[in-house]
DNA sequence: GCCGTGTCAAGAGCAGTGCTCTCGTTTCTG
DNA sequence: CAGAAACGAGAGCACTGCTCTTGACACGGC
Protein backbone atom coordinates (compact mmCIF):
# COMPACT_ATOMS: atom_id res chain seq x y z
CA UNK A 1 0.00 0.00 0.00
CA UNK A 2 1.71 3.18 1.18
CA UNK A 3 5.44 3.23 0.56
CA UNK A 4 7.50 2.52 3.65
CA UNK A 5 9.96 5.30 2.97
CA UNK A 6 8.72 8.71 1.99
CA UNK A 7 10.53 11.97 1.74
CA UNK A 8 12.13 13.39 4.84
CA UNK A 9 9.46 16.06 4.87
CA UNK A 10 6.63 13.57 4.98
CA UNK A 11 8.32 11.56 7.68
CA UNK A 12 8.82 14.67 9.74
CA UNK A 13 5.21 15.55 9.21
CA UNK A 14 3.98 12.19 10.40
CA UNK A 15 6.25 12.32 13.40
CA UNK A 16 5.13 15.79 14.38
CA UNK A 17 1.49 14.82 13.98
CA UNK A 18 2.04 12.00 16.44
CA UNK A 19 3.93 14.29 18.75
CA UNK A 20 1.08 16.79 18.76
CA UNK A 21 -1.47 14.11 19.51
CA UNK A 22 0.73 12.75 22.25
CA UNK A 23 1.02 16.11 23.96
CA UNK A 24 -2.67 16.86 23.44
CA UNK A 25 -3.57 13.52 24.99
CA UNK A 26 -1.34 14.33 27.92
CA UNK A 27 -3.09 17.63 28.50
CA UNK A 28 -6.45 15.99 27.97
CA UNK A 29 -5.66 13.45 30.67
CA UNK A 30 -4.69 16.17 33.12
CA UNK A 31 -7.13 18.99 32.42
CA UNK A 32 -9.98 17.51 30.43
CA UNK A 33 -11.20 18.28 26.96
CA UNK A 34 -12.70 21.56 28.09
CA UNK A 35 -9.36 23.07 28.93
CA UNK A 36 -7.38 21.51 26.12
CA UNK A 37 -5.65 24.43 24.45
CA UNK A 38 -3.94 24.44 21.08
CA UNK A 39 -1.66 27.23 22.22
CA UNK A 40 -0.60 25.30 25.28
CA UNK A 41 0.17 22.25 23.14
CA UNK A 42 2.24 24.36 20.78
CA UNK A 43 3.98 26.05 23.70
CA UNK A 44 4.91 22.72 25.23
CA UNK A 45 6.25 21.52 21.90
CA UNK A 46 8.27 24.71 21.46
CA UNK A 47 6.56 25.77 18.29
CA UNK A 48 4.35 28.65 17.25
CA UNK A 49 0.66 28.09 17.73
CA UNK A 50 -0.01 28.98 14.12
CA UNK A 51 2.25 26.19 12.92
CA UNK A 52 -0.04 23.70 14.55
CA UNK A 53 -2.79 24.53 12.09
CA UNK A 54 -0.73 22.94 9.33
CA UNK A 55 -1.39 19.61 11.02
CA UNK A 56 -4.90 20.05 12.39
CA UNK A 57 -7.12 22.60 10.64
CA UNK A 58 -9.04 23.32 13.84
CA UNK A 59 -9.29 22.43 17.48
CA UNK A 60 -12.24 20.20 16.75
CA UNK A 61 -10.21 18.23 14.26
CA UNK A 62 -7.56 17.58 16.86
CA UNK A 63 -10.27 16.48 19.27
CA UNK A 64 -11.77 14.23 16.61
CA UNK A 65 -8.39 12.56 16.16
CA UNK A 66 -8.17 12.02 19.90
CA UNK A 67 -11.71 10.63 19.94
CA UNK A 68 -10.87 8.09 17.24
CA UNK A 69 -7.73 7.04 19.08
CA UNK A 70 -9.72 6.67 22.30
CA UNK A 71 -12.42 4.58 20.63
CA UNK A 72 -9.75 2.33 19.22
CA UNK A 73 -8.02 2.07 22.58
CA UNK A 74 -11.09 1.01 24.50
CA UNK A 75 -12.20 -1.15 21.59
CA UNK A 76 -8.93 -3.03 21.50
CA UNK A 77 -9.05 -3.43 25.25
CA UNK A 78 -12.48 -5.02 24.98
CA UNK A 79 -11.46 -7.29 22.13
CA UNK A 80 -8.33 -8.61 23.81
CA UNK A 81 -10.25 -9.11 27.05
CA UNK A 82 -12.66 -11.37 25.20
CA UNK A 83 -9.92 -13.12 23.26
CA UNK A 84 -8.07 -14.06 26.44
CA UNK A 85 -11.02 -16.08 27.70
CA UNK A 86 -11.94 -19.67 26.82
CA UNK A 87 -13.90 -19.66 23.59
CA UNK A 88 -16.69 -21.73 25.11
CA UNK A 89 -17.23 -19.58 28.19
CA UNK A 90 -19.36 -16.61 27.16
CA UNK A 91 -19.96 -15.55 30.72
CA UNK A 92 -16.24 -15.26 31.42
CA UNK A 93 -15.86 -13.28 28.19
CA UNK A 94 -18.67 -10.96 29.23
CA UNK A 95 -17.11 -10.40 32.63
CA UNK A 96 -13.70 -9.73 31.12
CA UNK A 97 -15.13 -7.32 28.59
CA UNK A 98 -17.03 -5.29 31.17
CA UNK A 99 -14.14 -5.14 33.57
CA UNK A 100 -11.75 -4.26 30.77
CA UNK A 101 -13.88 -1.36 29.67
CA UNK A 102 -14.25 -0.15 33.25
CA UNK A 103 -10.52 -0.39 33.87
CA UNK A 104 -9.81 1.62 30.75
CA UNK A 105 -12.41 4.20 31.75
CA UNK A 106 -10.94 4.62 35.21
CA UNK A 107 -7.46 4.95 33.78
CA UNK A 108 -8.58 7.55 31.23
CA UNK A 109 -11.61 9.29 32.73
CA UNK A 110 -11.35 12.36 30.54
CA UNK A 111 -11.09 10.29 27.40
CA UNK A 112 -14.09 8.29 28.54
CA UNK A 113 -15.96 11.55 29.03
CA UNK A 114 -14.93 12.56 25.54
CA UNK A 115 -16.53 9.43 24.11
CA UNK A 116 -19.61 8.96 26.25
CA UNK A 117 -20.15 12.33 27.89
CA UNK A 118 -21.44 15.53 26.40
CA UNK A 119 -20.48 15.81 22.74
CA UNK A 120 -18.02 18.67 22.49
CA UNK A 121 -18.34 20.45 19.17
CA UNK A 122 -21.46 21.42 17.27
CA UNK A 123 -22.71 17.85 17.29
CA UNK A 124 -20.15 16.95 14.63
CA UNK A 125 -19.74 13.19 14.75
CA UNK A 126 -17.66 12.64 11.61
CA UNK A 127 -18.14 9.47 9.62
CA UNK A 128 -14.67 8.18 10.38
CA UNK A 129 -15.56 7.78 14.05
CA UNK A 130 -18.38 5.29 13.62
CA UNK A 131 -16.22 2.27 12.83
CA UNK A 132 -13.94 2.70 15.87
CA UNK A 133 -16.97 3.54 17.98
CA UNK A 134 -18.61 0.26 17.06
CA UNK A 135 -15.77 -1.94 18.27
CA UNK A 136 -16.89 -2.33 21.88
CA UNK A 137 -20.57 -2.97 21.14
CA UNK A 138 -19.54 -5.37 18.38
CA UNK A 139 -17.30 -7.24 20.78
CA UNK A 140 -20.17 -7.38 23.20
CA UNK A 141 -22.53 -8.77 20.60
CA UNK A 142 -19.90 -11.26 19.50
CA UNK A 143 -19.93 -12.68 23.02
CA UNK A 144 -23.68 -13.12 22.85
CA UNK A 145 -23.26 -14.62 19.42
CA UNK A 146 -20.79 -17.14 20.78
CA UNK A 147 -23.46 -18.29 23.19
CA UNK A 148 -26.12 -18.70 20.50
CA UNK A 149 -28.16 -21.82 21.07
CA UNK A 150 -27.25 -21.97 24.74
CA UNK A 151 -28.87 -18.69 25.72
CA UNK A 152 -31.28 -19.03 28.63
CA UNK A 153 -32.63 -15.65 29.69
CA UNK A 154 -33.75 -15.94 33.31
CA UNK A 155 -36.87 -13.93 32.47
CA UNK A 156 -38.88 -14.41 29.28
CA UNK A 157 -38.00 -11.90 26.61
CA UNK A 158 -40.87 -9.60 25.71
CA UNK A 159 -41.78 -9.79 22.03
CA UNK A 160 -40.64 -6.88 19.87
CA UNK A 161 -43.22 -4.96 17.93
CA UNK A 162 -43.47 -2.58 15.01
CA UNK A 163 -40.49 -0.38 14.22
CA UNK A 164 -38.40 -1.89 16.98
CA UNK A 165 -38.80 -5.36 15.52
CA UNK A 166 -37.57 -4.08 12.18
CA UNK A 167 -34.65 -2.19 13.68
CA UNK A 168 -33.52 -5.11 15.81
CA UNK A 169 -33.92 -7.60 12.97
CA UNK A 170 -31.91 -5.39 10.63
CA UNK A 171 -29.09 -5.11 13.15
CA UNK A 172 -29.22 -8.81 14.00
CA UNK A 173 -29.17 -9.81 10.35
CA UNK A 174 -26.07 -7.74 9.74
CA UNK A 175 -24.15 -8.64 12.86
CA UNK A 176 -25.39 -11.72 14.61
CA UNK A 177 -27.91 -13.70 12.55
CA UNK A 178 -27.64 -16.62 14.97
CA UNK A 179 -29.22 -14.78 17.87
CA UNK A 180 -32.78 -13.61 17.97
CA UNK A 181 -33.72 -9.97 17.76
CA UNK A 182 -35.08 -10.06 21.31
CA UNK A 183 -31.87 -11.24 22.88
CA UNK A 184 -29.84 -8.87 20.75
CA UNK A 185 -31.98 -6.03 22.01
CA UNK A 186 -31.23 -7.16 25.54
CA UNK A 187 -27.57 -6.95 24.67
CA UNK A 188 -28.04 -3.34 23.63
CA UNK A 189 -29.88 -2.67 26.86
CA UNK A 190 -26.99 -4.17 28.78
CA UNK A 191 -24.52 -2.06 26.81
CA UNK A 192 -26.36 1.14 27.59
CA UNK A 193 -26.63 0.05 31.22
CA UNK A 194 -22.89 -0.47 31.35
CA UNK A 195 -22.21 2.99 30.02
CA UNK A 196 -24.80 4.56 32.31
CA UNK A 197 -23.26 2.86 35.31
CA UNK A 198 -19.76 3.94 34.36
CA UNK A 199 -20.92 7.50 33.79
CA UNK A 200 -22.53 7.51 37.22
CA UNK A 201 -19.34 6.27 38.78
CA UNK A 202 -16.93 8.53 36.92
CA UNK A 203 -19.09 11.63 36.98
CA UNK A 204 -19.69 11.40 40.70
CA UNK A 205 -23.34 10.36 40.88
CA UNK A 206 -22.61 7.54 43.29
CA UNK A 207 -20.96 9.58 46.01
CA UNK A 208 -22.54 8.81 49.34
CA UNK A 209 -24.33 5.69 48.17
CA UNK A 210 -22.55 3.06 46.08
CA UNK A 211 -19.09 4.55 46.21
CA UNK A 212 -16.69 2.74 45.88
CA UNK A 213 -18.59 0.97 43.15
CA UNK A 214 -16.37 -2.08 42.62
CA UNK A 215 -18.72 -4.62 44.15
CA UNK A 216 -21.79 -2.93 42.74
CA UNK A 217 -20.16 -3.20 39.35
CA UNK A 218 -19.30 -6.88 39.78
CA UNK A 219 -22.80 -7.67 40.92
CA UNK A 220 -24.45 -5.77 38.11
CA UNK A 221 -22.30 -7.40 35.46
CA UNK A 222 -23.50 -10.75 36.74
CA UNK A 223 -27.12 -9.62 36.82
CA UNK A 224 -26.93 -8.31 33.29
CA UNK A 225 -25.35 -11.56 32.12
CA UNK A 226 -28.39 -13.32 33.60
CA UNK A 227 -30.59 -10.77 31.90
CA UNK A 228 -29.11 -11.55 28.51
CA UNK A 229 -29.13 -15.25 29.29
CA UNK A 230 -25.44 -16.10 29.05
CA UNK A 231 -24.62 -19.62 30.21
CA UNK B 1 -39.30 33.42 57.61
CA UNK B 2 -37.97 35.98 55.14
CA UNK B 3 -39.96 39.19 55.02
CA UNK B 4 -42.24 39.49 52.05
CA UNK B 5 -41.26 43.06 51.28
CA UNK B 6 -37.64 44.05 51.44
CA UNK B 7 -35.89 47.13 50.27
CA UNK B 8 -36.20 48.17 46.67
CA UNK B 9 -32.61 47.23 46.19
CA UNK B 10 -33.12 43.66 47.32
CA UNK B 11 -36.17 43.30 45.13
CA UNK B 12 -34.24 44.60 42.16
CA UNK B 13 -31.43 42.22 42.99
CA UNK B 14 -33.70 39.23 43.10
CA UNK B 15 -35.37 40.24 39.88
CA UNK B 16 -32.08 40.77 38.08
CA UNK B 17 -30.76 37.47 39.35
CA UNK B 18 -33.76 35.75 37.82
CA UNK B 19 -33.34 37.74 34.63
CA UNK B 20 -29.72 36.67 34.35
CA UNK B 21 -30.59 33.04 34.89
CA UNK B 22 -33.38 33.31 32.36
CA UNK B 23 -31.11 34.70 29.68
CA UNK B 24 -28.36 32.23 30.57
CA UNK B 25 -30.80 29.36 30.29
CA UNK B 26 -31.90 30.68 26.92
CA UNK B 27 -28.34 30.72 25.65
CA UNK B 28 -27.71 27.33 27.21
CA UNK B 29 -30.66 25.87 25.33
CA UNK B 30 -29.42 27.26 22.04
CA UNK B 31 -25.66 26.91 22.22
CA UNK B 32 -24.93 24.48 25.01
CA UNK B 33 -23.02 24.94 28.22
CA UNK B 34 -19.73 25.00 26.39
CA UNK B 35 -20.52 28.21 24.60
CA UNK B 36 -22.42 29.91 27.38
CA UNK B 37 -20.73 33.26 27.78
CA UNK B 38 -21.08 35.70 30.66
CA UNK B 39 -20.29 38.59 28.37
CA UNK B 40 -22.98 37.57 25.92
CA UNK B 41 -25.52 37.32 28.73
CA UNK B 42 -24.56 40.78 29.96
CA UNK B 43 -24.65 42.15 26.44
CA UNK B 44 -28.13 40.79 25.86
CA UNK B 45 -29.28 42.30 29.13
CA UNK B 46 -27.73 45.65 28.24
CA UNK B 47 -25.37 45.75 31.17
CA UNK B 48 -21.63 45.73 31.63
CA UNK B 49 -20.10 42.28 31.97
CA UNK B 50 -18.40 43.30 35.18
CA UNK B 51 -21.74 44.11 36.79
CA UNK B 52 -22.76 40.51 36.38
CA UNK B 53 -20.14 39.46 38.88
CA UNK B 54 -22.13 41.21 41.61
CA UNK B 55 -24.73 38.47 41.14
CA UNK B 56 -22.65 35.41 40.31
CA UNK B 57 -19.06 35.40 41.51
CA UNK B 58 -17.95 33.23 38.61
CA UNK B 59 -19.15 31.46 35.52
CA UNK B 60 -19.15 28.17 37.38
CA UNK B 61 -21.48 29.61 40.00
CA UNK B 62 -23.93 30.63 37.33
CA UNK B 63 -23.69 27.17 35.85
CA UNK B 64 -24.23 25.64 39.27
CA UNK B 65 -27.41 27.69 39.66
CA UNK B 66 -28.61 26.43 36.28
CA UNK B 67 -27.75 22.87 37.28
CA UNK B 68 -29.81 23.12 40.44
CA UNK B 69 -32.75 24.55 38.52
CA UNK B 70 -32.46 21.76 35.96
CA UNK B 71 -32.35 19.05 38.63
CA UNK B 72 -35.45 20.54 40.20
CA UNK B 73 -37.20 20.77 36.86
CA UNK B 74 -36.64 17.14 35.91
CA UNK B 75 -37.27 16.06 39.50
CA UNK B 76 -40.61 17.79 39.61
CA UNK B 77 -41.50 16.33 36.24
CA UNK B 78 -40.79 12.85 37.56
CA UNK B 79 -42.74 13.43 40.76
CA UNK B 80 -45.85 14.77 39.08
CA UNK B 81 -45.72 11.96 36.53
CA UNK B 82 -45.85 9.46 39.36
CA UNK B 83 -48.50 11.39 41.25
CA UNK B 84 -50.82 11.42 38.27
CA UNK B 85 -51.01 7.63 38.21
CA UNK B 86 -53.22 5.38 40.32
CA UNK B 87 -51.56 4.82 43.67
CA UNK B 88 -51.91 1.04 43.37
CA UNK B 89 -50.39 0.72 39.92
CA UNK B 90 -46.63 0.81 40.33
CA UNK B 91 -46.02 -0.24 36.76
CA UNK B 92 -48.00 2.68 35.38
CA UNK B 93 -46.09 4.98 37.72
CA UNK B 94 -42.83 3.55 36.51
CA UNK B 95 -43.80 4.02 32.89
CA UNK B 96 -44.95 7.59 33.51
CA UNK B 97 -41.76 8.44 35.35
CA UNK B 98 -39.49 7.09 32.64
CA UNK B 99 -41.40 8.77 29.85
CA UNK B 100 -41.59 12.02 31.79
CA UNK B 101 -37.83 12.09 32.28
CA UNK B 102 -37.27 11.28 28.62
CA UNK B 103 -39.68 13.97 27.48
CA UNK B 104 -37.92 16.54 29.65
CA UNK B 105 -34.54 15.41 28.35
CA UNK B 106 -35.62 15.73 24.73
CA UNK B 107 -37.07 19.16 25.38
CA UNK B 108 -33.91 20.34 27.12
CA UNK B 109 -31.04 18.31 25.71
CA UNK B 110 -28.33 20.74 26.76
CA UNK B 111 -29.62 20.89 30.29
CA UNK B 112 -29.74 17.10 30.33
CA UNK B 113 -26.14 17.08 29.19
CA UNK B 114 -25.32 19.51 31.96
CA UNK B 115 -26.69 17.09 34.55
CA UNK B 116 -25.69 13.69 33.21
CA UNK B 117 -22.95 14.43 30.71
CA UNK B 118 -19.38 15.45 31.32
CA UNK B 119 -19.07 17.52 34.49
CA UNK B 120 -18.08 21.00 33.42
CA UNK B 121 -15.86 22.65 36.01
CA UNK B 122 -13.02 21.17 38.03
CA UNK B 123 -15.24 18.40 39.31
CA UNK B 124 -16.96 20.87 41.65
CA UNK B 125 -20.25 19.27 42.68
CA UNK B 126 -21.35 21.66 45.44
CA UNK B 127 -23.30 20.32 48.37
CA UNK B 128 -26.46 22.22 47.47
CA UNK B 129 -26.86 20.17 44.31
CA UNK B 130 -27.21 16.77 45.97
CA UNK B 131 -30.75 17.26 47.28
CA UNK B 132 -32.20 18.37 43.92
CA UNK B 133 -30.16 15.70 42.19
CA UNK B 134 -31.72 13.01 44.36
CA UNK B 135 -35.31 13.82 43.45
CA UNK B 136 -35.60 11.60 40.37
CA UNK B 137 -33.92 8.54 41.89
CA UNK B 138 -35.97 9.04 45.04
CA UNK B 139 -39.16 9.16 43.02
CA UNK B 140 -38.04 6.02 41.26
CA UNK B 141 -37.40 4.23 44.53
CA UNK B 142 -40.71 5.43 45.89
CA UNK B 143 -42.42 3.61 43.04
CA UNK B 144 -40.63 0.41 43.98
CA UNK B 145 -41.51 1.07 47.59
CA UNK B 146 -45.17 1.39 46.69
CA UNK B 147 -45.00 -2.10 45.24
CA UNK B 148 -43.39 -3.61 48.34
CA UNK B 149 -44.84 -7.00 49.11
CA UNK B 150 -46.09 -7.48 45.58
CA UNK B 151 -42.66 -7.46 43.91
CA UNK B 152 -42.08 -10.49 41.70
CA UNK B 153 -38.77 -10.22 39.87
CA UNK B 154 -38.98 -12.40 36.80
CA UNK B 155 -35.46 -13.65 37.43
CA UNK B 156 -34.15 -14.54 40.89
CA UNK B 157 -32.18 -11.71 42.48
CA UNK B 158 -28.57 -12.59 43.09
CA UNK B 159 -27.57 -12.27 46.73
CA UNK B 160 -25.49 -9.22 47.65
CA UNK B 161 -22.17 -9.73 49.30
CA UNK B 162 -19.60 -7.81 51.32
CA UNK B 163 -19.39 -4.08 50.90
CA UNK B 164 -22.26 -4.00 48.42
CA UNK B 165 -24.60 -5.61 50.94
CA UNK B 166 -23.69 -2.93 53.47
CA UNK B 167 -24.08 -0.09 50.98
CA UNK B 168 -27.42 -1.32 49.71
CA UNK B 169 -28.72 -1.98 53.20
CA UNK B 170 -27.69 1.47 54.35
CA UNK B 171 -29.49 3.09 51.45
CA UNK B 172 -32.54 0.89 51.82
CA UNK B 173 -32.77 1.56 55.53
CA UNK B 174 -32.74 5.29 54.93
CA UNK B 175 -35.09 5.40 51.98
CA UNK B 176 -37.16 2.32 51.51
CA UNK B 177 -36.98 -0.06 54.48
CA UNK B 178 -39.90 -2.06 53.10
CA UNK B 179 -38.01 -3.32 50.07
CA UNK B 180 -35.07 -5.65 50.23
CA UNK B 181 -31.56 -4.52 49.43
CA UNK B 182 -31.45 -6.78 46.38
CA UNK B 183 -34.50 -5.27 44.73
CA UNK B 184 -33.37 -1.77 45.64
CA UNK B 185 -30.09 -2.48 43.95
CA UNK B 186 -32.01 -3.55 40.86
CA UNK B 187 -33.76 -0.21 41.00
CA UNK B 188 -30.41 1.56 40.93
CA UNK B 189 -29.38 -0.62 38.00
CA UNK B 190 -32.55 0.38 36.19
CA UNK B 191 -31.92 4.05 36.96
CA UNK B 192 -28.42 3.90 35.55
CA UNK B 193 -29.75 2.02 32.53
CA UNK B 194 -32.31 4.73 31.94
CA UNK B 195 -29.66 7.43 31.98
CA UNK B 196 -27.33 5.40 29.79
CA UNK B 197 -30.08 4.85 27.26
CA UNK B 198 -31.03 8.53 27.23
CA UNK B 199 -27.40 9.54 26.84
CA UNK B 200 -27.06 7.18 23.89
CA UNK B 201 -30.13 8.66 22.28
CA UNK B 202 -29.35 12.31 22.92
CA UNK B 203 -25.62 12.09 22.26
CA UNK B 204 -26.11 10.32 18.96
CA UNK B 205 -24.91 6.80 19.72
CA UNK B 206 -28.01 5.22 18.24
CA UNK B 207 -27.76 6.73 14.77
CA UNK B 208 -28.07 4.03 12.16
CA UNK B 209 -29.35 1.37 14.54
CA UNK B 210 -32.14 2.14 17.01
CA UNK B 211 -32.93 5.65 15.83
CA UNK B 212 -35.69 6.77 16.30
CA UNK B 213 -35.58 5.22 19.74
CA UNK B 214 -39.20 5.64 20.81
CA UNK B 215 -40.18 2.01 20.58
CA UNK B 216 -36.85 0.80 21.88
CA UNK B 217 -37.40 3.06 24.87
CA UNK B 218 -40.94 1.78 25.48
CA UNK B 219 -39.79 -1.80 25.23
CA UNK B 220 -36.83 -1.31 27.54
CA UNK B 221 -38.95 0.44 30.16
CA UNK B 222 -41.18 -2.65 30.28
CA UNK B 223 -38.22 -5.00 30.42
CA UNK B 224 -36.67 -3.08 33.26
CA UNK B 225 -39.99 -3.06 35.11
CA UNK B 226 -39.95 -6.85 34.79
CA UNK B 227 -36.35 -6.83 35.96
CA UNK B 228 -37.25 -4.95 39.12
CA UNK B 229 -40.37 -7.07 39.55
CA UNK B 230 -43.08 -4.44 39.42
CA UNK B 231 -46.59 -5.90 39.28
C1' DG C 1 24.25 21.51 -9.94
C1' DC C 2 20.52 24.75 -10.15
C1' DC C 3 16.15 26.87 -9.74
C1' DG C 4 11.24 27.44 -9.58
C1' DT C 5 7.50 25.45 -6.74
C1' DG C 6 5.32 24.30 -2.88
C1' DT C 7 5.63 23.41 2.04
C1' DC C 8 6.84 25.08 6.30
C1' DA C 9 7.41 27.84 10.96
C1' DA C 10 6.87 32.16 12.83
C1' DG C 11 5.03 36.65 13.97
C1' DA C 12 1.50 40.00 14.20
C1' DG C 13 -3.10 40.70 14.72
C1' DC C 14 -8.38 40.07 15.28
C1' DA C 15 -12.28 39.10 17.97
C1' DG C 16 -13.63 36.96 21.72
C1' DT C 17 -13.39 35.04 26.67
C1' DG C 18 -13.33 35.03 32.29
C1' DC C 19 -12.11 37.87 35.70
C1' DT C 20 -10.16 42.01 38.63
C1' DC C 21 -9.74 46.63 40.03
C1' DT C 22 -10.99 51.25 40.40
C1' DC C 23 -14.10 55.02 40.36
C1' DG C 24 -18.05 57.68 40.78
C1' DT C 25 -23.06 57.10 41.84
C1' DT C 26 -27.06 55.41 44.13
C1' DT C 27 -29.37 53.42 47.91
C1' DC C 28 -30.00 51.90 52.49
C1' DT C 29 -29.36 52.49 57.55
C1' DG C 30 -28.05 54.10 62.15
C1' DC D 1 -28.50 63.69 57.60
C1' DA D 2 -24.07 61.42 57.36
C1' DG D 3 -21.59 57.28 56.95
C1' DA D 4 -21.66 52.72 55.02
C1' DA D 5 -22.74 49.44 51.91
C1' DA D 6 -24.07 48.06 47.37
C1' DC D 7 -24.00 49.04 42.69
C1' DG D 8 -22.97 49.83 37.39
C1' DA D 9 -19.58 51.11 34.20
C1' DG D 10 -15.15 51.21 32.24
C1' DA D 11 -10.41 49.98 31.59
C1' DG D 12 -7.33 46.42 31.66
C1' DC D 13 -4.94 41.65 32.15
C1' DA D 14 -4.03 37.21 30.48
C1' DC D 15 -5.77 33.98 27.82
C1' DT D 16 -8.23 31.58 23.84
C1' DG D 17 -9.08 29.90 18.58
C1' DC D 18 -8.03 31.33 14.29
C1' DT D 19 -6.27 34.10 10.01
C1' DC D 20 -3.00 36.41 7.16
C1' DT D 21 1.45 37.58 5.66
C1' DT D 22 6.35 37.01 5.35
C1' DG D 23 10.50 34.88 4.71
C1' DA D 24 13.17 30.53 4.78
C1' DC D 25 13.78 25.85 3.62
C1' DA D 26 13.44 21.39 1.15
C1' DC D 27 11.97 19.05 -2.82
C1' DG D 28 11.83 17.26 -7.77
C1' DG D 29 12.52 18.25 -12.74
C1' DC D 30 15.82 20.18 -15.85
Amino acid sequence: MAPVIRTARERAREELTLEIKREARRQLAVEGAQRLSLRAVARELGMASSALYRYFPSRDDLLTALIIDAYNAVGERAETAVAECPADDPRAQWRALCHGVRAWAKEHPHEYALLFGTPVPGYAAPQETVAPAARVPLALISVVRGAAGRLEPAAPVRPLRGVLAEQASAVAEQIAPEVGAGVLTRGVVAWSQLVGMLSFELFGHFVGTFEPADEFFDHTVEEMADFVGLP
